[in-house]
DNA sequence: ATTTATCTACGAAAATTTTCGTAATAAAAT
DNA sequence: ATTTTATTACGAAAATTTTCGTAGATAAAT
């Protein structure tokens, strides 16, 4: 690899970084989720989605996006008239930089005690249960 | 037990929903975990180890603390000329119901997919994921 | 061709959260 | 006794987040 191919990696990486610490609002939050799932979407189609749960407005949602654009926490692009958008941060990256702050500041760094209140308090499944405790198998024969 | 009993109980109970259900800002659960660690203390010693990790003035501490007393998130009592206060809600209902929220919002509802990133990411040392297998052994049992 | 509907841009109001300055009071120090 | 220090109360500024109204442009409907 070249010495300039190198470098734009590590600038690359830089802004991959970057990009991952913004951490979103609670309603930029809901509004990745659904452009997570629906993959791109018009801001109506995203307006559509929030009514569901709740009132908003048409211009808020499009503000809120316009607001993200800016942020980089979402793409978009120009279908004639109007705009298709499209979640610029990826979910697991995101969930896991939200997940990591949420430990710090609610249980005070441990992931295990968070785990353990999760399972104790959630209703999972027992395929669920089996699920995770594959991974944990999998985990320590990994170590 | 008599009719009244029972329906102070419930009332008590509704009280208790009600208070846990008040989610603390970022500001207020820093406050908080610094009085589930120290029990009770004065404005000026919660100012004090909010200082450890960043600059804040005593009178924003102590204004903070003041609106949470008027939620109720904390208690206090008069020592002399001063207040000592003390966390009005528990550690463990307050992590539950912020647990809840986050998992619905980061998560979509998926308490199992949570737990396997936080496992999958977070650094869990071998003595840990034991106690985890363990917990879901046990859980699996008492299903 | 005109009207109606839909979309973007944008400023600013409203709501929420955080920060801080000032005044009043009382204890402690000099 | 006077000054200094520490505490509470409180209003309001500052910062952040959310909501909405209005204007301008373009497509669709009549």
């Amino acid at each position: 690899m070249s010495a300039s191919a190198d470098k734009q990696l590590l600038i690359n990486l830089k802004i991959m970084e970057k990009q991952t610490n913004i951490k979103p609002t609670e309603s930029e939050l809901e509004i990745l989720q659904i452009l997570w799932a629906l993959g791109k979407a018009t801001v109506r189609q995203v307006n559509d989605e929030l009514s569901k749960t709740r009132e908003v407005g048409y211009t808020t949602t499009l503000k809120l996006m316009q607001i993200m654009f800016e942020k980089k926490l979402v793409s978009r692009t120009d279908e004639g008239r109007y705009h298709v958008y499209e979640a610029a941060v990826g979910e697991e990256p995101t969930q896991h930089m939200l997940l990591d702050k949420f430990i710090d500041s609610t249980f005070r760094g441990s992931a295990t005690r968070m785990v353990m209140q999760a399972l104790g308090n959630q209703q999972v499944s027992k395929e669920e249960l089996e699920e995770i405790k594959k991974l944990i198998n999998s985990i320590e024969k990994g170590q």
